[in-house]
DNA sequence: ATGAATAATGTAATAATATAACATTTACTT
DNA sequence: AAGTAAATGTTATATTATTACATTATTCAT
């Protein structure tokens, strides 16, 4: 699978790697489960992962899902700071699905100003039982 | 400050305790300033916190902020599972703000009904800054 | 009332998640 | 090339949460 090359060259080599392994995972990843995986790529202590964490959110490139303390890589080209997301989880499978449609953003400008709150950035996770797992 | 015996007095002894401690507190407590709150009354251990957080979880009266790790008292006088509820935090003063009406367990059951997930439990927080600490 | 089952509690130990502090290296800018 | 900003390496430690197991209290059917 190619990655956009302006996307990896803007990152570090930590940065890349940390991204590649929320890239390569079925799910979202804790810390240090992607610590794990990059210790053969010379990773040794959590602030390497946690910086790079850090930097690939602030990019949009990675959401933290604050209800499962772990990270998961952006589905979306890009993921402006302006698009509210939200994410649905199951928790049979662990799948995740990211939505980021207009609405999303739309409803939660309109909690911001009932609120009388100017936003800064948002967070919503929804938990459920996926279709297929509902089968079983 | 009287409480409602009927809610009271369902709850066990560490219950209330720690239910007191979150209706006294001004903004959300982590588990562990709740446990040095309580020392005084005998708690010594963390467990005996996070044992009640849950169960006051279950019955609706303690929200948990995932996004601080913390937990709030509910505003409400009884919150519902069927209700979503959304939390407006200022990163400035840390107020927060529980939102509860119909238009947010709307827009959660549309998200459901999207992602095709049977909802168990939601999570909406949004940071930003509140009307009194832009003004400053 | 009594005994069995269930729920709650006490306590110690440890796991899991995250950050502080400081030294060093790399990359960028002029 | 020198100076600055950004990224990295590393150790130690802080913060949050759970496991495991023993004990006590409550509920509830008989």
């Amino acid at each position: 699978m190619l990655q956009d090359p302006n996307i990896d060259s803007s990152l570090t080599k930590n940065q890349s790697l940390v991204l590649e392994s929320l890239n390569d995972a079925r799910g979202p990843l804790s810390a240090y489960s992607i610590l794990d995986k990059l210790r053969n790529k010379g990773f040794k202590a959590p602030l390497q992962v946690y910086r790079a964490l850090d930097k690939l959110t602030e990019f949009g490139f990675v959401h933290r899902l604050e209800s499962l303390n772990s990270f998961i890589a952006c589905k979306h080209a890009s993921c402006d700071d302006s698009a509210a997301t939200a994410f649905v989880i199951c928790d049979s499978c662990e799948v995740v699905q990211e939505m980021s449609d207009i609405s999303i953003s739309n409803f939660m400008a309109v909690l911001a100003n009932k609120a009388s709150v100017k936003p800064i950035k948002s967070n919503i996770e929804l938990h459920g039982i996926c279709n297929d797992c509902e089968k079983k």
